[in-house]
DNA sequence: GGTATAAATGTTAACGTTATCATATTGACA
DNA sequence: TGTCAATATGATAACGTTAACATTTATACC
C-alpha cells in the first residue's frame, strides 16, 4: 500500500519513506503491473482508436494528435485499422471492449447495429471523428464533409466554371465520400446547375485512378471545365497527368482537391484544396476523453472544428 | 470456470452447456475482462509498437503489417510515436512495460542504456525494425540501410555520374540517416571517388527542404551531376523544383531517392529510388512475435528482408 | 507532559479471471 | 448391472494491485 501511494500519491508519503520505496524499486527492478492496477481500480488508462487505414496520412495525423495528448497522462492508445467494413469494425470493437478502454475513438461513422449496441451497453465514452454526423453514438469531434464540399463547389462556381466534374471513392462503402458528393450536389443546385451523372466518377484509390478519372472526364462531350476530386491523392494524380499531357491548369481544366496533403502546395500548379485540422481533431479528442475521465463532462458533445478553403493556383 | 472454458477451449465443453453459456452471455451482455484474464494467465495479448512518427507512411505501413498479422490472433497493438529522442523513448518504454506486452517493437535502433536495461530485465521479446543493426537488443526484422545506400551510389556511379551529392536529415539524431550516409561514402570509395563535404547536406524534413538542398548543390562550383536524397520526400521536392526551374532530369542533374513513396513513380520524371518491403517487415515481425509466444523460437533472430533498387527515369 | 488532531503507515478484502486439483457424470464393456 | 476410464463440471486459490478502513506516529498547543 505504501508503495502504491509512493508511486501514485507521493504527497501522502514522507520523503524518507518515498526514498526507501524508490531504492527498493530500483534494487528489485520492480515494474508495476497495469493489468492488476486496472482490474482493481477499474480504469485501464487506455484509449482504443479505430481508423480505416494506417497508411493514409489523414488518419495517422489524427492518431498522432490523440497519442500526443494522452501521453501526458500516461494513457496508451490501442490502435487498429479496419478498412471500410463495418463487420470487421464490429469484430475489432468487441475485442477492444474486453480491454475496458477509457474511451473509444472511431473514424468511421457508419456502424453495424451490433456495434452501436455494444458500445452503448459498455458505457464507454465514444468519439466519432470522421464526420460531423447527424446521428452520433455519443460525442463527435470533426468537421462537416458535406459543408466543406459545398464550399469548394461554390468556389468553383464563383470562378466561373459551369461543367464541374466530381471524382470520389466508392460512396457505397465510404460515408465520407457520400457526404462530400452530397455537398457537391447541393453546391451545384445552389448555383442552379444541373447535376450530370456522367460527370461523376467513382473509382479506386491511388494517383493513377485520379489520372484516369481526369482523362475520362476530359473526353466527355462537352468536356468538364473543372473537376472536384474528393481526395488529394486523386487530385494530385490528375495534376501530374495534366502536366504529362500538356493540358493547362486551370485554363483547360481547373482541379480541386480535398484534405490538403503536404504535397498539394508543392506540385505545379499548386492545388486548391480543403484543409482539415487533422492533428487538432486528434488533440481535442484526447482532451475530451481526459475531461470525461475527470468527470468534467458527460458525453453527447459535438465539437465542430471546421475546415478552411485553401485557394491556390489550380483553380 | 465452465464459462471460461466455453469461450477459450470450447471442445472441452458439451454442446449443450456451450449453448447455455452463450445464451447467458447474450442475456447478460457479458464482456470478458482482458485485464483480469491477463493478470491470472500472465499474458496480455498485446504488442507495443514504437515508431518515430505516425505521419510518415514508411512507419505506418509497417504498423499496418503488424496490426494485420496480430489481429488474426486477437492480439492488440499499443502504439506510440516518440520522435527521434531516445529519452522520450525511454519514458514511453517504461510506461508500456507496465502493460506487460507480449512483445515490443522498436523502429529506432539507438536507445538509452536504461531502455536497453529495462527491456532486457523485462524479458520481453524485443524486435527492432529500422535497420539491420549490428548490436540488437534481441531480434531484428529489417534491411540494411547502409547496403541499400551503397547500392544506389553504385548505380549512380555506373550511370557515369562523378560528382554525386548527398542529402539527408540530421545524421546526429537519426541512426538510419547515418547508415545511409555511410553507405553513400562507401559507394564513393569503392568507385575511387573523393567524398566532398560540400556535397553533403543535412536538412530538415519536407518537400521544400529537398528543393532548397537541390538548389544549394547546383550552385556549387562545379555543380553536382547527381544527387542522392536519403528520403523520397526530399527527392520529390527536388524533382518538382527542377521542373519549376526548367532543369532537365537527369540531363542537368540526376536525382535518386530512398523509400519508394507511392508518388515516386507518378511524378515526372519518375523517381529512381530504393524500395523497402515495409508492410512485409511488419507482417514478419508479427509472425515472429506469435511464434515466440507459441514457444517455436527463442529470440536473437535476425531477419533480413532486403530492399530493391527501383530504377526509373530520374537517373 | 498530556491531549487532540492530523498525517503517515498498515491491514484486509476485493477486482474478474484462470491454474490446479477435486468431484460428478457419461459411456464402454463384461 | 457394475466397474473402470474418460470426459465434463465444479471448487478453491491465486494473479498484483488498490479501496476502504484501522492503527500508529508525528505535530500542535496548552
Amino acid at each position: 500500500m505504501t508503495v502504491s501511494r509512493a508511486l501514485h500519491q507521493p504527497q501522502k508519503v514522507t520523503a524518507k519513506t518515498r526514498a526507501k520505496v524508490h531504492a527498493a524499486i530500483e534494487r528489485l527492478g520492480y515494474v508495476p503491473n497495469a493489468m492488476a492496477s486496472g482490474i482493481r481500480s477499474k480504469t485501464s488508462n487506455t484509449v482504443a482508436l479505430l481508423i480505416p487505414n494506417m497508411q493514409n496520412p489523414l488518419f495517422s495525423a489524427t492518431a498522432h494528435g490523440i497519442i500526443q495528448q494522452l501521453r501526458a497522462r500516461n494513457m496508451s492508445v490501442l490502435i487498429s485499422d479496419v478498412g471500410y467494413a463495418p463487420e470487421e469494425e464490429e469484430r475489432v470493437v468487441a475485442e477492444l471492449l474486453t480491454r475496458r478502454p477509457n474511451g473509444i475513438v472511431l473514424h468511421s461513422t457508419t456502424h453495424t447495429i451490433n456495434t452501436r449496441d455494444m458500445l452503448r451497453r459498455a458505457k464507454v465514452p465514444v468519439i466519432e471523428i470522421g464526420d460531423l454526423c447527424s446521428d452520433p453514438i455519443d460525442s463527435v469531434v470533426s468537421y462537416s464533409n458535406e459543408q466543406a464540399a459545398f464550399v469548394m463547389t461554390e468556389h468553383l462556381v464563383n470562378r466561373g466554371y459551369r461543367n464541374i466534374g466530381f471524382v470520389s471513392l466508392r460512396t457505397r462503402d465510404n460515408d465520407r465520400s457520400m457526404k462530400r458528393r452530397q455537398g457537391y450536389l447541393l453546391g451545384l443546385e445552389a448555383a442552379g446547375l444541373e447535376p450530370l451523372s456522367r460527370n461523376m466518377i467513382e473509382t479506386v484509390s491511388g494517383y493513377s485512378a485520379g489520372a484516369r478519372a481526369l482523362v475520362a472526364l476530359m473526353e466527355r462531350d462537352p468536356p468538364v471545365d473543372a473537376i472536384f476530386f474528393s481526395g488529394d491523392v486523386h487530385a494530385v494524380g490528375a495534376v501530374l497527368e495534366s502536366n504529362r499531357r500538356g493540358w493547362r491548369i486551370p485554363a483547360d481544366v481547373a482541379i480541386a482537391g480535398f484534405d490538403d496533403y503536404e504535397i498539394a502546395e508543392h506540385i505545379h500548379p499548386s492545388l486548391t484544396t480543403l484543409t482539415i485540422p487533422r492533428v487538432e481533431i486528434g488533440q481535442r479528442t484526447g482532451e475530451m476523453i481526459i475531461s470525461r475521465l475527470d468527470g468534467e463532462s458527460s458525453g453527447g458533445e459535438v465539437l465542430n472544428l471546421g475546415f478552411s478553403l485553401s485557394i491556390r493556383s489550380s483553380t
